[in-house]
DNA sequence: CCTTGAACCTGCGGGC
DNA sequence: TGCCCGCAGGTTCAAG
């Protein structure tokens, strides 16, 4: 996609999770793209018209790169046409994604942008940071890590496999950790984020690589959906609880020990 | 301010 | 075969 020119754009329905941005094809044809960028889970499209095209996948969404001719799905919502030929589909079932686009000047103003954490790879996220951030918090680590305003870009598979191996149980509070429990959790971030990334991400249903290739990383889950299977470690039964409406996944025993 | 739960939407698998 | 239920990679509101 970089250095391509957008020569069409067909909107085929006129809005996902909120309503697309007003006149979005007239305001991205003919644009060249100069870059992109991401921050967190959004999708940053540099444009040479000063604007940015932000891209979330919600749950369901996946962006198509078609070298050939596909026959349309009637969940392909927005369809770029580059100049070499190649066409760009936002596809999302569910449609809790989003397509929005700004100008770049207003980007860290951005209403998502502004309120979230430093990235997991950044200097700024580590364990000092994390402990001032947890002080008098009394909502469950597991929240606390999916929370975006703590650290941008963490979600329920990572987060449940972070604290697996960490052997932290995922119902103590945020304000309960000490110092070495964080180091331990900024050290698994990063090894959990880096080999899932390696393999491709993870492919529960929808997630697939610009390729068009599944990731692979579910079949390196420690805990994520291994609901009554043998934990890897002790072989102890997983159990799953769910926080905040989300479910977890851990060890009763490896991350109940107070150590 | 803090935390939880519901809402948004479609599809799939399991039980009956 | 078909219907109903629960569940799913996320984020944002409203309510308490």
């Amino acid at each position: 996609m970089k250095g391509q020119t957008i020569t069409k754009v067909t909107l085929r329905r006129e809005d996902l999770r909120y309503p697309l941005p007003v006149s979005l094809k007239e305001r991205l044809e003919g644009r060249r793209i100069l870059e992109l960028k991401r921050r967190a889970k959004y999708l940053l499209i540099v444009l040479d018209s000063q604007e940015v095209l932000m891209i979330h996948l919600g749950m369901s969404g996946r962006i198509k790169v078609l070298k050939t001719e596909e026959p349309l799905d009637k969940h392909d919502h927005v369809i770029f046409n580059l100049a070499n030929s190649i066409e760009i589909r936002y596809h999302d079932p569910r449609r809790f994604g989003a397509i929005d686009l700004i100008s770049q000047e207003n980007i860290e103003n951005h209403a998502a942008l502004k309120k979230l954490g430093p990235e997991p790879f950044s200097n700024s996220y580590n364990a000092q940071f994390l402990l001032n951030r947890a002080a008098c918090k009394t909502v469950p680590i597991k929240s606390f890590l999916l929370n975006q305003s703590v650290v941008a870009g963490l979600g329920n598979i990572y987060v449940c496999e972070i604290l697996f191996a960490c052997r932290i149980d995922p119902t103590s509070p945020a304000e309960a950790l000490i110092v070495k429990q964080w180091e331990e959790i900024v050290v698994s971030t990063r090894d959990v984020l880096s080999r899932a990334i390696q393999a491709g991400g993870s492919t529960l249903k929808d997630h697939h690589q610009p390729n068009g290739e599944i990731g692979y990383f579910q079949h390196a889950f420690k805990v994520y959906g291994r609901l009554n299977k043998p934990c890897v470690v002790c072989g102890t039964l997983i159990q799953r609880l769910t926080q905040a409406g989300r479910a977890t996944f851990y060890c009763p025993y490896c991350q109940d020990h107070v150590r």
